[in-house]
DNA sequence: CTTGGAATGTCAACAAGGCTGACTTAAACT
DNA sequence: AGTTTAAGTCAGCCTTGTTGACATTCCAAG
């Protein structure tokens, strides 16, 4: 498993592209990918007293207005402390509503202000704004094998929450 | 840029991979599988009193031996003060040597320790096994698809180090 | 030879955002 | 009536990022 080409073990038919060293160049690839997915939201949120955090939770909150605080809780996989730690700064400034369930009046359900919205759009502008940009690069058929590939490295938990989002998409 | 279809102006080809739905989806997809990607190291790292910033500096100072520190603070972007905590107890644990430059004798270079190898093998094993079940699954196109959005979402400043890291590699 | 600047390291202080554990409240379920 | 569940809160801890100030060492240019 260390001896450098463990995978390389050529059966066949072409397995090149499972060596150590093409993993390795997708390990690299999703690290430093990964700085600039979030580096145009990071700017636009240093500016104000939020991180990163807050952007995941108002992205979500807007993705799927009305979600129950425990439901946001399993897709960010964070502690509900944490989470409420964020909450509470958002509602308080008036970008988050938390709204007593109907039914079941122990939940809240999250829903973005006019406000929230108006941060929402900023943030995700600059985000699709690179995301665009390097699918327009790399064109429609490595867009698709793009999310084969990072649709195959999620958890299988949020594998599941993933399609769930997508599906309930337009 | 916020009506919902702004880059679905289908202009003759289809565009339709260009959808803010699209680029929302594929958003998503980085986030959940980032989560993914960096599950199995740090399962093995919280073991010990180490974290993702040991583990980022253990991967490139094994990637190029011999590294100096600014090189190091180059590609992992952080300050020196940040990196020079997690050098510090690397180097007190002995999985990295500091070695002085001999041609210029400010610079440290950077190797790892036999015990240093041993725990970037078992983190990079971990990593690895999860991407090539990812990469096989998906098959070579994808694979390659994958690695030519990734690249062309980086900033160009590490565009370039990871070219040059992949350049250097075998 | 001296001095300026570069590379490195260190100390201190702080903040964000994770975590655990303990506990409360209110509502719902059985 | 008693238990479970959803949410919130308090306290404290850790890692990892940040600034700012400062010391050391040493190369290189004047």
């Amino acid at each position: 498993m260390a001896d450098g080409r463990s995978s390389a073990a050529i059966s066949g038919e072409s397995l090149l592209f499972l060596t150590d060293e093409q993993l390795r160049q997708g390990i690299e690839a999703m690290f430093f990918a990964y700085r600039g997915f979030t580096a145009d939201p990071d700017r636009i949120l240093s500016d104000m007293a939020y991180g990163r955090a807050h952007h995941r939770a108002i992205h979500f909150i807007n993705r799927a207005p009305g979600t129950t605080v425990n439901n946001l809780l399993n897709i960010l996989g964070v502690t509900k402390q944490s989470l409420n730690r964020v909450l509470r700064t958002l509602i308080s400034d008036g970008l988050v509503e938390s709204r007593v369930g109907r039914i079941d009046k122990r939940e809240r359900h999250l829903y973005l202000t006019d406000d929230g919205r108006l941060l929402e759009g900023r943030l995700s502008d600059a985000q699709r704004a690179r995301m665009r940009a390097a699918f327009r690069d790399a064109g429609p058929e490595a867009v698709a094998g793009f999310r084969q590939v990072l649709e195959a490295m999620m958890d299988s938990e949020m594998q599941r929450a993933y399609t769930r989002l997508k599906e309930s998409g337009t």
